[in-house]
DNA sequence: AGCACGCCGACT
DNA sequence: GTCGGCGTGCTC
């Protein structure tokens, strides 16, 4: 027998199947992970095939030395997986295997944790009084352990001392049972599991038409408020009656926990949890929890879309818009891809769930490729809260150059009079955006990125966002030498200092990427800020997500155009998703919300949708102008990426990969709609020069694509290349 | 990725 | 004379 493995080595040229002879004395299952000799070394492979002969001469064939696990760990499933995620993604096998098997799993570093229940033997009983009268320790330990049938070894060394209890465990006293212990993170939740919930007539409808599979993939459309939730659990616990298993995605791991306590509570332990925020521990039970069926339904971020359950039976997608979804470095995929490939293989539905879907996303569902199920109706008939749009122009005329309009400190202060709460959203985060001289124009940056340095008060300090370096304020310029310094747009830092001056008896909170450096901080600020009454909270992005403050009564947008003029062609649907989103967090309770929204731009279209809430006409114009200006989902996104420490190199190559892209164009002139080679904009980072070829091709064309990872897979030292498939963003 | 081989420059 | 720089090539 002749096994076909995948060295676990991360290397573009080591990218393909390397033969061995299977033992003689052992099985080696397909999906199998093996240890084997290559080259001088010793490392880990995965079977990714068995046959029964070789291609090659039988004298270059080595032999496994022998099998990691018992079970294979890579599910029959993964397979089809695999291939097409090659195909789609140009990513390497070992990467995609990274992904399915985590590195907890692989370590070995990580055991099952088991704990050792002792007792009092036979023997002991009949030979107790054999024991010294000195031994004193032992004859207490003997005398506890008969009042207590069982007690773990932990809790005995502690009390007699291991000593003591490695005595009477020689002595045939005390014998033990091993028990596995399972590391399951949040335990404590409220038990519905033998409640039934009815659903509503709407959300009735979704269900059986999700369950129907008249289309695999549905759309479920529905505003925040709108009881989505339910329909997800309905579905899953549909699955479970039919002893299939389910995997239930949740855009951040800050938010896995409300999730997971709302599915501990219905489902009990057959919920597992996985994401990135796990302890090792952790992660590896609820792996393996999920792995051998002890569990059945997986929530998580991102990466559980690959949990190894078998025999799937619903895959959902909440906040299905959110840019989490799509990861941003090394394997670079696209998590509805992935679950739509485990929906086909398994014939289960997959539900997208938002109030804001990407455009992509709602003309699939208008195609008719997928299945548009809307639910229009707040379940407590709340209307959504009121949003006005203040013209910072205005302001700017009458005099007013803060950041805060007249309109929205007169909201302030009814709230914090009322002792109702604020929740303040700023997508810039420091103290102010830059440091220049107002003399000679000199701008501080970071020495190993092309990006201006974020001032930061707290600490003092020029902070690069990109790789973090830190730097020493400017106090006088480094070039003309006068310190006449001038500061950049204000960021969250200074947004709550100006805050605790405007409102000094009122407490203020702020979350941003510098207040939440620990794992639990996020939950801290949270929590803190839900007991405080009046309290304002000032944050980024980070606030815009999913959490339920009943006593908001009033959202600040302090600054909407700052996603609105990125240079991205998805810059005014993320302005639309994101606005939607803070909105969203007033008023969630009894009392109305209300939304100030406060933009250069008052006449933008999107402010105007985004006020009445109209994501369908949002959509009808968006969606014209993508078809304009052919982009996805008119058209398919590639970006060859050239990196090097070297300018010239990079430079250089990434000519010659637009020339190649060039010539191909020739034959195929009708499916490129855009090619250009350019420096990336920014420049550099992290010490590396970055240029691109930019592509925009007809969707579709999986020849296409082909030649053009065959065109970036060059192998070069001093510079990297690597293609990505509709990146997230073009930095 | 590692590890070896191989071919040129400057040092006890 | 040799030690060591890193360019190149291979790994079933």
């Amino acid at each position: 027998m002749f096994a076909e493995v995948i060295v676990d080595v991360s290397a573009n040229s080591l990218d393909k199947i390397f033969d061995y002879k299977c033992p003689e004395n052992c099985t080696i299952f397909l999906g199998q992970r093996v240890l084997l000799p290559f080259g001088k070394r010793t490392i880990e492979g995965y079977v990714l095939n068995l046959k029964e002969s070789t291609n090659l001469d039988l004298s270059q064939v080595k032999e496994i030395i022998k099998p990691l696990d018992e079970q294979p760990l890579i599910l029959p499933e993964m397979f089809t997986l695999i291939s097409e995620l090659k195909k789609e993604y140009n990513l390497r096998i070992i990467d995609i295997l990274h992904l399915i098997v985590p590195s907890q799993i692989r370590s070995g570093k990580v055991k099952q944790q088991t704990i050792r229940n002792c007792f009092l033997t036979e023997y002991a009983l009949s030979h107790i009084s054999e024991l010294k009268s000195n031994s004193k320790n032992q004859i207490a330990a003997c005398a506890y352990l008969k009042n207590k049938p069982q007690e773990s070894i932990v809790t005995l060394n502690k009390n007699f001392g291991s000593a003591t209890i490695n005595k009477l465990i020689e002595k045939g006293f005390i014998d033990f049972v091993t028990e596995n212990v399972n590391r399951t993170p949040l335990t404590e939740v409220e038990n519905n599991i033998n409640t039934e919930f009815k659903p509503t007539e709407k959300q009735q409808l979704a269900i059986q038409k999700i369950l129907s599979k008249q289309n695999l993939f549905n759309l479920l459309f529905g505003v925040t408020g709108s009881g989505k939730t339910e329909v997800y659990m309905q579905v899953i616990k549909e699955a479970l009656k039919n002893n299939q298993t389910a995997i239930m995605l949740v855009p951040e791991i800050s938010l896995t926990p409300k999730t997971v306590k709302q599915f501990r509570s219905r489902f009990g332990n057959l919920v597992a949890v996985l994401h990135s925020g796990l302890s090792d521990g952790e992660k590896f039970d609820e792996w393996f929890r999920l792995y051998n069926g002890e569990a059945k339904i997986a929530v998580g971020a991102r990466s559980a879309i690959f949990a190894p359950l078998k025999n799937l039976g619903a895959i959902i997608i909440d906040e299905e818009h959110d840019s989490s979804y799509q990861s941003e470095n090394n394997p670079r995929y696209e998590t509805v891809t992935v679950a739509k490939l485990r929906a086909k293989y398994n014939n289960c539905p997959l539900v997208l769930g938002s109030a804001t879907p990407t455009i992509e996303t709602f003309y699939n569902a208008q195609k008719q490729s997928y299945n548009l199920i809307t639910l229009d109706e707040r379940i407590n008939k709340r209307p959504l809260p009121k949003m006005d749009i203040v013209d910072m122009c205005h302001e700017f005329r009458e005099g007013n150059t803060s950041l805060f309009s007249n309109h929205l400190l007169n909201e302030m202060s009814k709230a914090v009079n009322n002792s109702e709460q604020i929740m303040l959203f700023l997508n810039r985060r420091g103290y102010s955006s830059f440091q220049m001289c107002r003399e000679c124009g000199f701008l501080a940056k970071c020495s190993d990125c092309d990006v201006s340095l974020v001032y930061h008060k707290e600490d003092n300090l020029l902070k690069c966002h990109y790789c973090g370096k830190k730097f020493k304020t400017l106090t006088k310029c480094p070039n003309c030498q006068k310190s006449s310094i001038k500061l950049g747009n204000t960021g969250t830092e200074k947004i709550e200092q100006e805050l605790s001056e405007l409102f000094p008896n009122t407490k203020v909170f702020r979350m941003d990427n510098d207040t939440t450096t620990t794992k639990s901080s996020h939950a801290k600020i949270l929590g803190e800020f839900e007991k405080t009454k009046p309290a304002i909270l000032v944050g980024t992005q980070m606030i815009a997500k999913g959490h339920d403050f009943p006593s908001v009564t009033l959202v600040g947008i302090l600054d909407a155009d700052l996603s609105l003029f990125y240079s991205d062609f998805k810059a005014n649907e993320k302005t639309f998703q994101l606005v939607t989103q803070v909105a969203g967090r007033a008023g969630r309770a009894e009392k109305e919300g209300k939304v100030v929204l406060q933009t250069f731009f008052p006449k933008h279209y999107v402010y105007n949708f985004c006020s009445s809430y109209d994501y369908l006409r949002f959509y009808n114009k968006e969606i014209n102008l993508r078809e304009t200006a052919s982009f996805p989902p008119f058209s398919k996104i590639i970006r060859i990426l050239v990196t090097a420490e070297e300018d010239e190199p990079a430079k250089n190559l990434t000519h010659e990969l637009f020339l190649k892209c060039k010539d191909l164009r020739v034959n195929n002139k009708s499916d490129f709609y855009f090619l250009e080679a350019m420096r990336s904009p920014h420049a550099k980072i992290k010490r590396k020069y970055r240029y691109q070829v930019l592509m925009r091709i007809k969707e579709n064309k999986p020849e296409l694509v082909n030649q053009i990872f065959e065109i970036a897979n060059v192998i070069n030292s001093k510079v990297s290349v690597f293609v990505e498939v509709n990146p997230q963003n073009l930095s």
